[in-house]
Parts: structure tokens; sequence; C-alpha cells
RNA sequence: GGGCUACUAGCUCAGCUUGGUUAGAGCGCACGGCUGAUAACCGUGAGGUCGCCAGUUCAAAUCUGGCGUGGCCCA
């Protein structure tokens, strides 16, 4: 039984293709997975889940090799990964919109016009309308995963599980209904999305006001406060100050003032530091009251006009006291929110103020500005006004400056939970680790509240009913506590919008209990998958119980503030532990110059275009070439390089051995002990167990680039470059020889081997390589590949002093090379003789001696110990630079230089070269010279070349005998006659006839020493010394030859 | 405006943690060589203000600060 031929090119599309439908047939993963799940091992993984509403990029082509990737080395380390499905996001605003862009709406009201029903039925077909497209890329880019089961977010069950969490967090006391304060365009009458926001920030001069509010705790004293929207003023419940700042009394201008020590001279505006009255911390002046600054809300019950504590409040501008109005700042709303403060709005939605404050009615609020000064002014409560330059939105459509407006909505008090964040994220392994402590760490160190409530349509309804005569409200956690609420629930219930809007049952006070018409961010909706994937805890509670937390997920860099915070929030929240143990945080692919990929600019890459030229396997190779965390540029072009380089390298590899192993009729039975092997397998085997611990580190790092650099290394230069080049022709003999045995089950083994270390990268490949070498010859075998253990290192294997060996062989044979192109001797010109001086004195083994004798082309290679009489080293000064600088001991100089002793130059000279400098005793003074002072020569003996590398130096006699040169001139026959058999696309086995003739005398006289070697190398049946009508006249190494050549 | 991050050869990237030979590799380019694994391969060369400016140090691509540009996140 022989391998399947193997050519030496190979369409890497079509063979993907093939292998997949293999896989498929045949429940490849499927049964991969059976067969995992009998282990008690679980690696535990969660998908994070995309919104399938538009065709996959090359972005998400990144995510799902990279999770695959994990998965598949888990996998074959034993572990049954499990779940193994994917996600569907499918909620939110972007869904929406898409919808309203289709339709043509416009507003809220044309939605509502249109029906919530319809409206949100156009959202859920649209929301699956491309999975079939992920679908497709997830299969073709090589993604073992179980699609079909999916979870899906707009599921009645997860909708429940989402319920529960909610009634949870509510009962634990983390829910609370407040204020949310957006930017709102008073001209359009909307709020804007930040994206819509980040578009229309602008310079812009606006009044500072410095003002004084009224103790009512210290006898005369006021806060100097600043704000730059005087308007706000109207709505003022509280002061905040920093708890952690220093805060004075001075007198000024005969009142006594309160404000921050450090900007006393800033905000005063007076050279010289004022005498201390007082002196506070901030957090000694939390709930001290003052009186109103305008009376239109004095009677206000609550929480109000005291003072308050926020972290956010700084020196760098102002007084170190800031006016706060919950109503008109995110800021505000946050700190009232704390507090419990009540939200003033004297402010209607088209921007005016309202009968509340009567002197300003009807007046647009930034235009109310003036007049607002000028009261305060007039009532003495303004210090000073200046015009203060900052950056503020405005609206990207009608360029109105946007006013923060306060709603009132559903919050989960996060801020109570920051410790418990930063000890939970403290468990999770961050990959890059900068993430961790910086962005993320950074994020929730400084955590705010979480909006949950959204007044839009397509959502997870908000689980409150409020009564519309008490204001009594409930949570409620489940479709069963609902419909014993209700009573009954319609045939074609669903937990949407407006099934659940209409349900509705009587409170105990006589009013009505009904739903407070929100849906919830759908970033909850995610970050609720580790439970709600499960429809936990309604069924599967041991499972959930087993799979959490959950060893690895892996998103781009954007989920940072997204889906990992919305996991790890939740997961705090509910449980107070991480959901996942550690999370791999991917940049962005970028087009191949490094701009952004986008549609407008026409340079995305559909994944589809890659795999049909280069292949999956080449597209996963170059996406886990670089560190995941940076910025990838990517291209055609670079995914080409990868496969012509790597992949199409393997492929040679593997085809070479597949060519001659059936040539030779070889059977990989009874493959030799490692012992026995020769000595370039044995160094081949040992740099193998090498790369398998590099590669197993590079993933349990999870620095998938670590662990694809070192295979492409070990495949090209080790593999590729050295091993098998060095080794192929021991792999041309006739008979089936001890080495050469030895060498088809070492190249058997290495083969084997690497399919199963690449194959988390390069599923594809390596499946191929397992089939034909493998699997064809035992079908008692697993089925696939990937249903093999990771390799581990054979410690035995490893010999460190032999891969010492061989760097010193390779040395030999680069110093070898460069004693050649010194000499201007062709590499096929044979000579006789190469002798090597290792500085260190390490041996040259026997058997690499034939080695290097084969690669130098020499006859005989000796080793010595030292090069005394091989090499003149000659030192000389540059007068020109030295001289000047000596002066009158030049002489001397010039004359110790050229007379040194043997082992002296040789000193000078390598300290020269290696270094720079050298330092010489002349007539008992020292001297220190540069290599722009000295001149230093090694010449080679006469008759010699000298080549030199790393601590080798080698000489080769460049003497060509009669006989050398007629060997040389065979060869080059030869090389002819090949290029002949490859020009005429005769087979590797196909015997030929060659003719040839000249006039030169050199021709026969080659052929009488040489014809059987010509001959044998060129797989001839004949060699004649004669005319043939076709052929042509060539010139080989100088002479004129008229040659023709065959088939038999 | 703030935070995080990147910036090294024409292109893609190492090196930076822990400062110390002459800053490396692949692709591309030029020249030379090799020839049945061959649409490969080997050698040599050209190509670098290590984004810019300061600072620390005997010594900085590497450490510190500032600035610039790109990316992401946020306001």
């Amino acid at each position: 039984m022989s391998f399947s031929p193997v050519s030496a090119r190979n369409n890497f599309p079509e063979m993907e293709e093939r292998i997949l439908e293999f896989w498929e047939n045949n429940n490849i993963y499927e049964k991969t997975q059976e067969l995992r799940k009998k282990n008690s091992d679980v690696y535990t993984w969660l998908e994070g889940p995309p919104t399938a509403n538009n065709v996959p990029h090359m972005g998400h082509g990144l995510t799902r090799t990279l999770k695959d990737i994990m998965l598949r080395y888990q996998t074959m380390k034993g572990k049954y990964v499990m779940p193994r499905i994917g996600g569907w996001d499918c909620h939110g605003l972007p869904v929406e919109l898409e919808i309203e862009k289709k339709m043509g709406f416009n507003s809220k009201n044309d939605i509502e016009e249109y029906g919530i029903k319809e409206f949100n039925q156009l959202c859920r077909e649209s929301v699956l309308k491309y999975t079939d497209d992920w679908v497709q890329m997830s299969k073709r880019i090589g993604f073992w995963l179980d699609l079909d089961s999916s979870y899906v977010t707009m599921t009645d069950n997860y909708i429940e599980s989402v319920w529960w969490s909610l009634k949870t967090l509510y009962e634990k006391g983390y829910v609370y209904k407040g204020t949310r304060v957006a930017p709102y365009c008073s001209r359009c009458g909307t709020t804007l999305s930040s994206h819509e926001l980040a578009q229309g920030y602008k310079d812009v001069t606006d009044p500072a006001i410095f003002i004084k509010f009224k103790s009512k705790d210290m006898d005369d004293v006021k806060y100097l406060a600043w704000t730059t929207t005087p308007w706000t003023l109207l709505a003022n419940v509280m002061l905040s100050v920093n708890p952690d700042l220093d805060y004075v009394v001075v007198e000024h201008e005969g009142e006594k003032l309160l404000l921050a020590e450090g900007l006393l001279e800033k905000a005063l505006k007076v050279e010289e530091k004022p005498e201390i009255l007082q002196r506070f911390k901030g957090k000694e002046l939390e709930g001290k009251q003052y009186e109103p600054i305008f009376p239109f809300f004095k009677d206000v019950k609550g929480f109000a006009f005291k003072v308050t504590l926020a972290e956010y409040v700084t020196l760098d501008s102002g007084s170190g006291v800031v006016h706060s109005a919950p109503a008109f700042g995110a800021d505000d709303a946050a700190t009232g929110n704390k507090y419990g403060a009540p939200v003033l709005n004297p402010v209607d939605l088209e921007g005016k103020f309202t009968e509340d404050v009567p002197p300003l009615a009807g007046m647009w609020v930034k235009d109310a500005d003036k007049k607002i000064i000028k009261m305060l002014k007039e009532e003495g409560k303004l210090l000073r006004r200046e015009n203060y330059m900052h950056s503020y939105p405005h609206c990207w459509r009608c360029d109105t400056p946007l006013l923060y407006y306060g709603t009132e909505s559903w919050f989960i008090s996060m801020s109570k939970l920051t410790d418990n964040l930063v000890k939970n994220n403290n468990d999770i392994y961050w990959q890059p680790n900068y993430i961790k402590e910086g962005r993320f760490g950074n994020f929730i160190g400084n955590v705010v509240d979480w909006n949950l409530s959204r007044s839009r349509y397509w959502g997870t309804p908000l689980p409150v009913w409020t009564c519309d005569g008490c204001g009594e409200f409930e949570f409620i956690g489940g479709k069963d506590e609902l419909l014993e609420k209700a009573g009954s629930l319609p045939d074609d219930f669903e937990l949407h919008r407006p099934y659940v809007d209409d349900v509705k049952w009587k409170c105990s006070c006589g009013g009505m209990k009904k739903r407070e018409l929100y849906v919830i961010d759908t970033w909850y909706d995610s970050g609720s998958a580790p439970f709600a994937q499960f429809h936990y805890p309604f069924e599967n509670k041991e499972l959930f119980e087993n799979v959490f937390p959950y060893d690895f997920i892996t998103e781009a860099i954007d989920q940072t503030r997204g889906w990992f915070y919305s996991l790890l929030a939740i997961s705090t929240a509910l449980f107070d532990k991480t959901s996942f143990k550690s999370v791999l945080c991917m940049n962005h692919v970028l087009a191949e110059d490094g701009s952004k990929m986008s549609k407008s600019k026409g340079n995305t890459i559909r994944p589809k275009e890659l795999f049909d030229t280069a292949g999956a396997d080449a597209t996963r190779w170059y996406l886990s070439f670089n560190p995941a965390w940076n910025p990838m540029r990517f291209g055609t072009n670079l995914v080409l390089e990868a496969q012509r380089r790597v992949i199409n390298t393997l492929w040679n590899v593997y085809s070479f051995f597949v060519t001659n192993a059936n040539v030779d009729n070889y059977n990989p039975d009874n493959r030799m002990a490692m012992k026995d092997r020769a000595e370039i397998d044995r160094w081949i085997m040992s740099r193998l167990q090498g790369l398998i611990n590099d590669v197993s580190k590079g993933y349990e790092d999870i620095a998938f680039h670590s662990a694809t650099k070192a295979m492409d290394y070990f495949v090209l230069e080790e593999l590729s470059n050295w091993y098998v080049r060095r080794s192929r022709r021991r792999f041309y003999s006739g008979d089936m020889t001890e080495d050469k045995k030895s060498g088809y089950d070492t190249l058997y083994d290495v083969l084997t081997t690497l399919a199963r270390i690449m194959a988390p990268v390069t599923p594809y490949l390596s499946e191929e390589i397992y089939q034909n070498l493998e699997y064809r010859l035992d079908n008692t075998l697993p089925q696939s590949l990937h249903m093999h253990l990771f390799p581990t290192a054979n410690k035995k294997w490893i010999n460190s002093n032999l891969e010492k060996k061989m760097a010193l062989a390779l040395a030999v044979t680069n110093a070898g090379r460069s004693a050649r192109a010194d000499a201007g001797i062709k590499a096929r010109q044979p000579l006789s003789e190469m002798i090597v001086v290792v500085e260190n004195g390490d041996k040259i083994s026997k058997e690499l001696v034939e080695v290097l004798k084969h690669e130098i082309n020499v006859k005989k290679l000796s080793q010595v110990k030292n090069d005394g009489d091989l090499v003149n080293y000659r030192v000389q000064p540059m007068l020109k630079i030295l001289a000047p600088q000596v002066k009158g001991e030049i002489k001397a100089i010039k004359n110790h230089l050229e007379n040194l002793p043997k082992d002296e130059a040789k000193r000078v000279v390598n300290s020269i070269k290696r270094t720079g400098k050298v330092e010489i005793t002349i007539n008992d003074s020292d001297w220190e010279f540069t290599s722009q002072e000295l001149l230093v020569h090694s010449d080679a003996k006469e008759g010699y070349a000298m080549g030199q590398n790393k601590n080798v130096s080698v000489f080769l006699n460049k003497e060509i005998t009669e006989n050398l040169k007629l060997e040389g001139f065979a060869r080059g026959l030869v090389r002819y006659i090949q290029e002949m058999r490859k020009q005429n696309d005769f087979d590797y086995l196909d015997r030929i006839n060659v003719y040839m003739n000249s006039d030169d005398t050199v021709v026969s006289e080659a052929l009488k020493q040489f014809r059987e070697y010509v001959m044998v190398e060129t797989q001839a049946d004949k060699l004649l010394e004669q005319d043939h009508d076709k052929a042509v006249i060539n010139k080989i190494d100088g002479v004129s030859v008229r040659i023709y050549v065959e088939r038999v």
C-alpha cells in the first residue's frame, strides 16, 4: 500500500473545499465532540454574539479564526469544549434605525402610526437576514462550532432569563429610577446618539460666571460657585465639592467667601493670597445647607440646596465649588441620583423656560443667559463674569447648540459595586495585559450607574409595572409570574412590545398596574449570555453551574466598554464573580495601506474572495501571525505571500516525501529507534520537540502569534532550507539502506507530528496530510486528525549538544560559500580540499563531514586546531591619520606594527575587526588604536581562499586539477540536461536518450571519465557522442556543445 | 477636550520587559550563484534622523516628560 501521489503544485482552495465536504459528510466535528465528551475535563467558552443584519467582514474573519484556533487547540489537549455554540444578538437601536431608513420613517411618531407590532416584525426579520452569510463564512474559514444550536437573544426563553436577572438585581437593591441626561436638540426635538454627538463639537465662547450662594449653617459665609451655563442655575439643587480638596473661607471685598484653596488667586483675581479664616476638607462640607439662589423652587422637598461630594470637581478652572442641576448635566444627574436629590426642570421640550419661572417664561434658555446674569448682578449675587472658550456640542443637522436635558430613566447602581468590579477583574487573565489596569481598569474604577432603559421598541421589555394610582411598582421575573398577575395571556403572546404592554392588572389601591413602556439597553442582553443562553435558572441549573465562569472569551477592543464590561457588570451584580477567566482583546483589521476598511472607501475584502484564491489556511496563518492586539494591516497580497512562503513550502516537503517514498515502496511501520537514526535526523527531531514546547506555550499564554512564528521558522529554516536540502540526496540512492530508512522514518515522523502541531492554525492542510500519510494506511485510526491529541515533547529526544553541532555545520557551510564567492569559483566546480578551523576547538562529527563535503563540493574536509600556517595577518598604520597625532613616534610605531610576531598580529587584527580598537604596547608605552588609524589584513596562504562565519574560518584549496575541471564540466552537462528535462516537461521517472557533440575535446574527455555519473544523474538510457538534427548549440561553462534530449 | 494604544528599511514585522557588540528578519529591488522539493533555493549589496523634541545616564530604538500622526474608546 502506498501513499496517494502528491504533485508539487496544489490548488489549496479546492483541497479545502474537498476536506470541508469530508468533514460534513462524515460528521467529523460531531464525532470529535462525542469523543471528548467522555473526558471529564471541560473547557468553556462563550461566543460574543454578533448582529447578523449585515454581511461579515474581515474583522469578523479574524475573531472567528482566533476563537477556532483556541477551541481546536483545547480539543486537541483532550478537553471537551462546551458550550461550542454560536449566538446572535438581535435587539437594539441600529436594527431599528435600519428599518426606519428602509421605511422612510423620521420619528417615533411614524413608527407608532405604522404599528409597533408590525415594526417589530420587520426588525425580527432583518436581524437574521444575513445569518446564512455568517454561517457560510464561519464554515469556510474552518470555524468548528454548532451554529444550529446558537443562542438567540430575542427568544422568550432568553428574555425570561434576563427578566429573572433584573428582578434579582432589584431585590438586591441595585435597580432604581432616576434621571438620565442626554444631549438634546431643542430645535429638532430629539436626543442625539453618541455618534451624532461626536460630529458636532465646536469651540465656542460662553459666559462663565462666579456666583455667591449664602450658607445657612455658617454666618455670613457664601459659597463661591462657577458655571458656564447660567441658565441651568434656575434648576440648581446642589453645590458639589471634591471630598479630597482643601477648602477655605477668606475675606474678599467685604464678604466671606468659601472656595477651594488651590484656586484662590485665579478665582478672586488677586495677586496675594488673602488671610485664611477657616479651613475644611471637602468631605467635611457634605450635607451643609445653603439658600437657593432663585426663589422659584425654594419650597421643593427632599435633598435640596445642600452640599454634595463629587470626584469630578477639579482645580482646572472655576472655584472648586460646582453648581449642580440634575436636570441639565450628566455628572449632576449622577450625583443627584446618588443623594436622591429632586430634579427641577423649568424648561420645555422646545428649550424654553416654563411658567415655573415667570420672569423668563417663553425665552429660549441660551438667550436667557444675559437676563439671568443681570438679575444676579442686581441682587448682589454675582462676583464676576468672564468669557470662557471651550468645546461644546452642536446639532450636526441644524447647528443649534445642544442642551443636556434630563428625563426619567431606570438605572443599575454600578457605582456601589466599584470595589467588587475591581476585585473580580483581578481574577481575569487579560491579553494584552495593559488593558486590565489601563483602559478597562480605569473604566471600572470610575464606573457610573448603568442607564438601563430606552424609550424604544425593539428590545427586551423592561419588566416593571407601575400603578397609575399610587405609583407603586413591581418587577416581574418570568412568564409564569406575569400570567399569575394578569390571569391570562393571549395565544400569540410573546415577551416583546406591544404584547407585554397590553398586560395590566388591578393594584390594591384600586388603580391599574401598567408596564413602563421602556425596553432595556441591548448590552444588557449580551451581557446576560452566560446564564440566559441556558434559560437559567428556569432550566439547566446544573449545567450553568458547571460552566460558569467561562474559561475564555475573545472579541475586539471596542468591546472593552461594551460586552467585556456588561459581562463583568452583570455577573458581579448577580453572583459577585467574573463571568470569564481569560480574555483576548483583539484590535481591528485595517486595509493594506493602514487606513480603515470601509465600504465607502471600497477597500474592504470579502472573506470569500480570499478563500477562493489563497485559501482559508493561508488566511488563518496570516491572521494569527501578527499579535492580535495590534491593529493589523491586511490585504490579499499579504495572504498570498503567506501561502507562497509557508503553506506552499510545507507542501513541497510533503510532496517530496510522498514522491520518493512511493518510488521506494516505503512503509512507515517499524520505524527505527531514535538512537539508531542518522545525526541530521536526530537533529530535526530534537528541534521538533522544541517546537512542540514553543507552540504549546504560545497557545497557553494566548499569544497565538508566537506559536505561528515558531512554526514558520521551523518549516522554512529548519525543515525545508536545512534538513531537506541537506539530506535529500539520501533519498535518491537505489536501495533501501539503513541511512535512507532513517531519513524516511524521520521525515514521516516530522510531517505527521507537524500536521498535529499546525492543526489549530491550518486545519485543512493538516487533515490532508494526515489522511494520506496515516489514515490511508490504517483505517483503525481515528477518522480525522482533529480527533488526535496535541503532541507532547519527548524530552529524551531533545539533544542540545547536537543542536550546537549543527549550528557549527551551518557556520562551516556559510564560511565555505563565502570563500568560494571570494575566489570566484562556482559551487559546481569540485575542489580538492577544505580546511576548517573552529575557534573554540569544537569537532565536526563524521556524519556531518559527509554532509558538508557534498554541500561545499570538496573531496576532502579536514579540521585543524589553529590557522597558524594558513593565514597571514598584516597590520599597517594609516599614516595620514595617525602621523599627525603621534608626531615623532610614528617611525617606531610603523616599524613595530609591520613586524608584529604572528600571534600578536592575529590578536590585533581580530580585535580591530570585532571591537574597532586595540591596545598595543610599543617600547614599554601603551597605545590604543582605532579602526580608523590602522589598516588590517588577513589573507589566506597562497593558493587558498578564506571564508569566515561566526567562530569558524575555512580555507579552500583553489587549485583546479585537470580531473577536477573535467568533473566540474560533467556537472555542467548534468545541470543542462536536467534543465532540458524540465523544459520538455518530462516526468520525474522518465528515461531519456542524450545526443551531444562538440568541437572541443573537453566533452569527450569529460565523458570518458564521468559518462556513468552523467547518465545516472539524468536517468539517461543512452548517451551518444553524435549530432542530432534537432540539436541546439549551447554554451556550457564556456564550451560550445550541440545537444539534444529525447524521451525514451 | 480626556483615556488607552501604535509609530523601527519601499511593504509586513522582530528587538523595548532587564539601557551596553556594527538595530535584525521576510517580501520587494540590484548583482552573483545553484538546479529534479524547482512557479523553489543560496550568497552579496543598496535601502534606517528607530515619528519629533527635550531629559536621565559614561551609554537610549529601549527609561522619563512633552509634542505630532494614525487607530480605538469616551466627552
